[in-house]
DNA sequence: ACGAATTAATTGCGGGTGCAACCATAATAT
DNA sequence: ATATTATGGTTGCACCCGCAATTAATTCGT
């Protein structure tokens, strides 16, 4: 049967490809937009914020924070700057590697955060939990996943 | 039961959210990288390219395409600078609107495209169709498609 | 123990993005 | 018909990002 051999990667391939980017993009501006609107606060700001608070301690090495976040080190030591500058997060120098920086909480970010929360969780429980059952949420996660995890490099 | 009525967002939500987020970025990153080294050209140019042909004659209205390519019609209009600028796109004014202009593929931006777009598809291919069976692929798309047509707005 | 290679963080730079303001044209209302 | 409003596209601006180079400190190899 199969008679249109198509050179293009399948449709069904390039299709959830475009969905992928598009929930992406409705979902980080709609994140952006509220959180900037309430708080004056952006999500890359928040998702910082999010990491230094699960960790132990409310601390974290830039390093490590990065790689959480999703940004280079150098976009997220400007990040940490900024954050610095609100009175939001503090640097604290290792004792025992003096190369090392950690970024740390500071009460009036634990403030701003709780405060923050609020409406990062209204989006999203808005747009993911209302629009997906549970056993969507987690068969969503585990494929996703999976292509985050690959690691394989094409030459 | 449930005793721990976690005023945060379910852990399943904020979940599935960072895969996302992580499944964005290494697609993303992967795509440029490969795009980048082997044609010199950004994703973002492709994917303009790839509209630009699905579209009949091979030509878009510019605020078609910013929509279709998830840009602000400021960064298109730059986008199409550069492409025009390597000689990939023209712009053509529309004879019935005045105001409007037209995104058109060039021949040597059609190359471009043919040789690019195999790139493009081994990458996907590699990240999606080799992690996703085909059901997968189609309930992934499925389930992204209601998050990017959520259509509520919060305040 | 000492020089070479590695790692942590910061900074200069070029480039990409969105918002708001702007101009030109088209549609609408009175 | 004309004034008002809306739309298409471009530009100034501020911001954010990643890469590559830099500096400082640690680790590895011999």
């Amino acid at each position: 049967m199969q008679e249109c051999a198509n050179s293009r990667v399948q449709t069904t391939t390039l299709g959830a490809f475009r969905s992928l980017l598009g929930a992406h993009a409705r979902l980080l501006w709609q994140l952006d937009l509220q959180l900037n609107a309430r708080h004056g606060l952006s999500f890359a700001d928040l998702e910082v914020m999010l990491h230094l608070e699960a960790a132990e301690g409310g601390e974290l090495r830039l390093s490590e924070l990065a790689q959480l976040a999703l940004l280079s080190r150098s976009a997220l030591s400007r990040r940490v700057d900024s954050l610095v500058g609100q009175g939001w997060v503090l640097r604290r120098s290792c004792p025992t590697d003096r190369r090392g920086t950690f970024a740390v909480l500071t009460e009036s970010g634990r403030e701003k955060l709780k405060e923050s929360v609020s409406t990062h969780d209204e989006v999203l429980t808005e747009m993911l939990t209302r629009q997906l059952a549970d056993g969507e949420l987690s068969s969503l996660r585990g494929m996703l996943d999976r292509v985050r995890e690959d690691q394989r490099q094409l030459s």
